[in-house]
DNA sequence: AATATTGCTCTACAAAGTAGATTAAATTAA
DNA sequence: TTAATTTAATCTACTTTGTAGAGCAATATT
C-alpha cells in the first residue's frame, strides 16, 4: 500500500453506515441503508467482500447474532466500527472538506442562478 | 460498470484539485497540491493514469500548453473539468453529506472531550 | 422430513489505485 | 552545436478495491 491513509469511497459508504445503523448493522441491513439513503445499490458480494477486507484491516469488529432468534434464517453478524475504522473515515472526511473549501459555496450559487434563470426562461 | 454513479476517491480528489487550480490544473501542479493540502503524496504514475482515466469517462478536458513558454522543459497538459465531472463530484458530496448527517457532531464533540481531558490529565 | 425464510460464503472478474523508469521537449552551458 | 539541465508527460506492470450472483447454511414452519 502507498500510502495506508486513505481508504476506498465504498469503505468509507460501508463503515458510515455501520456507524449509523449502530446495534442494527448487519449484512442486509447495511444494503437496505445505501440503497434508501444515497441510492447506492449493492450486490450483495459487492457489500459482503468489502465488509470482509475492512474487517481484515482492522476497521471493523464483527460478531455472530444469538443462535437463537424468534425467527427464521442464518445468524446475523454484527459489524462495529473500530477506533481505527473511525480514524480512518475522519482523516478522509478532512481531505474532502478541505479540498471542498470555497467550491461548495460557489456550486450553491450556481445552483441557486440556474434556478433563477429557468424560472425566468422556462 | 454497476452504477456509473459514483466515482473512486482518487477521482474525486484530482477533479477537486483542478477546480481549485483553475488555469494552473496540471500535472505536477496537482500533485503538489494535493500534498500540500492533504497529504496524499501520489507517485507521478499514479496521478497521470487517473487524470487520463477521468479524461476517458469525459469528466476532464485536456488541452497543451503554449509549446514556446519562457522556460526549459516540455509542455505542459492542462486540464479542465467538464459539467459531467461537475456533476460526478456533486452526486459525490451528496452522499457523504447524507451519510455524515449527525456523525459529525458527536465527532466534534468526541474529540473537544478528549481535548478537555487530556488538559485536566496531561 | 420437506419447505420456506433469512442471511452469509465463495469464486471469478472488472475497475481504480500505485510505482518509477523512461521518454520528450525545451533551455542553458560547454 | 552538442552536451547537460530542467520540466513534465508517457508507458508498463502490478496491487487493491469494487462488482456480481449462484450456492450454501441455519433456523422456523408445515
Amino acid at each position: 500500500m502507498a500510502q495506508d491513509k486513505f481508504i476506498g469511497e465504498l469503505e468509507q459508504m460501508v463503515l458510515l453506515s455501520v456507524l449509523q445503523l449502530k446495534a442494527e448493522a448487519y449484512g442486509t441491513q447495511i444494503r437496505l441503508y445505501l440503497a434508501d439513503k444515497v441510492g447506492r445499490d449493492l450486490s450483495i458480494g459487492a457489500l459482503y467482500t468489502t465488509l470482509e477486507r475492512l474487517e481484515q484491516k482492522g476497521l471493523l469488529t464483527a460478531r455472530l447474532g444469538e443462535a437463537t432468534a424468534e425467527r427464521g434464517g442464518r445468524a446475523k453478524k454484527y459489524f462495529a466500527v473500530t477506533a481505527e475504522g473511525q480514524q480512518a473515515l475522519n482523516r478522509s472526511k478532512q481531505a474532502f472538506d478541505q479540498l471542498w473549501q470555497g467550491l461548495a459555496l460557489k456550486q450553491a450559487i450556481h445552483g441557486a442562478l440556474h434556478q433563477d434563470l429557468m424560472e425566468l426562461h422556462p
